[in-house]
DNA sequence: AGCTATTCGTCAATAGTTTTACGATCGGGT
DNA sequence: ACCCGATCGTAAAACTATTGACGAATAGCT
C-alpha cells in the first residue's frame, strides 16, 4: 500500500531512483527494470549537469546555454545554412532564427544570404565570436572534466560506448524526431 | 582553417560529436577529450530520448512530459508536501504550483492543506490519477525497453554504474544546484 | 507570551521555445 | 516559359518554466 510517510525519507537522487524502480517492479511485474533505471538516471544526471554548466560557466559570461550550443555548432561545422545549424544543434529553425537575432548584434556571428540560393541564410562566427567561444569552451571543458573525474577510465569508456549505441538508436526509423 | 564546406557533410549525431571532439583537441590541446565526448553524447541522447518519449507516449495521452514526471514522483513517494515533490522531480516550487493547478481539475490529484502546518500543501494522487499513471508508466517503460534493447546486458550494466557515479557527483558540494 | 527570522506556496514579470502561418525563393514537370 | 508544389527563414501567438517578491504561517529566542 505504502501510504504517505510525509517524514523526511531520503531525498537524494540515487535512493529515489532505486525506490522508484523497486516500487514499479512490485506494482507492475512485467517491467524492464534495467531500462527504467538507466533512463531515470540519464534524465536526472543531465538535468543537474546542464544546470551546473550553465550557471557556473556560461551565465557568468553573459551567455545562455542554448547560445553556447549554437555558437559551438557553427564553430565545429564552419559556415553553415541556418537549417543545418538547427538540425546539428538540436533546436528548431525558429529558435535559431530568434537566437541569432540576439547574437548578431553582439558581434559574435554574421548572417549572410546564400548567393546561390537566396532563401538560405549562411551563419558564420566572427573572429570575436570564435575567440570568445574558445574561451568559454575551455572553461566548459574544465567543468566537464571535474564531473568525469569521478569515473575510472574504464567506467568512462563504458559510458562512452553505451552512449554511442544509444546515439545510433536515436537515428532509428521508429524514433520520433523533431520535424 | 577548415572553411565552409556548405555541402552535406554527414549530419548524424555520432559523426558530429566525433568531429567536434577532434577539432577541439586540435585547436585547444589541453582538452579532456573523453569528458567532452561523454558530455556531448549525454546531452544528445537525452534530447532525442525525451522528445521520443514525450511525443510517442505522453502527448497522445494528453499529458506533457513534466506532468508525467510530477505524477510519477507523487506515485512513488506517496502523499507529499509540494516542496518535496519539487525537489524530487527536479522542478521549481512555482512550476509544481502551476502544474497542479492544471492537474487538479483533471481529477488526477488532490491538494490538501497540511493540518499540522497550514503553510504546507499536501499533494496526493486520486485513484483515477493512480490508474492513469500506471497505464502511462507501462507504455513509457515499453518504449524505454526498445531503446535499451540496443545495448547488451553488459553495456546496460556499465551504463548504469557510470550513471550512478555521476548521480552521486551531482550531490557534491561544488556542483551548482537549483535553489 | 511576544517578537523576529525563516519557511512555504502563489502571483507577477520575464525570458525562451514551440507551433502555426506567411512571404520569398527555388525546382520540376508540362 | 510558366505554374505548382516544396523549402527556407521569420514573425506572431500560445505555452511553459524561472526568478523575485509578497502574504500567511510557523519556530526559536528572550
Amino acid at each position: 500500500m505504502a501510504d504517505s510517510d510525509t517524514g523526511d525519507a531520503a531525498l537524494d537522487s540515487l535512493s529515489v531512483v532505486s525506490r522508484a524502480v523497486e516500487l514499479t517492479v512490485e506494482r507492475i511485474p512485467d517491467t524492464d527494470a534495467d531500462a527504467m533505471r538507466a533512463v531515470l538516471l540519464l534524465h536526472r544526471v543531465v538535468n543537474v549537469l546542464s544546470y551546473d554548466l550553465e550557471s557556473s560557466v556560461h551565465r557568468p559570461r553573459g551567455w545562455s546555454w542554448p547560445a553556447f550550443r549554437l555558437l559551438f555548432t557553427i564553430w565545429v561545422s564552419g559556415k553553415q545554412e541556418s537549417k543545418n545549424v538547427a538540425a546539428l544543434s538540436g533546436m528548431s529553425r525558429a529558435a535559431v532564427s530568434s537566437l541569432t537575432n540576439t547574437l548578431e548584434p553582439m558581434g559574435l556571428l554574421t548572417r549572410e544570404v546564400d548567393p546561390t540560393d537566396k532563401r538560405k541564410m549562411l551563419l558564420a562566427l566572427t573572429p570575436q565570436g570564435s575567440a570568445e567561444l574558445e574561451t568559454a569552451l575551455k572553461a566548459n571543458n574544465q567543468r566537464e572534466s571535474m564531473w568525469a573525474g569521478a569515473l575510472s577510465p574504464a567506467e568512462l569508456g563504458g559510458l562512452g560506448t553505451a552512449l554511442e549505441k544509444l546515439a545510433s538508436v536515436a537515428q532509428s526509423e521508429w524514433v520520433n524526431k523533431r520535424d
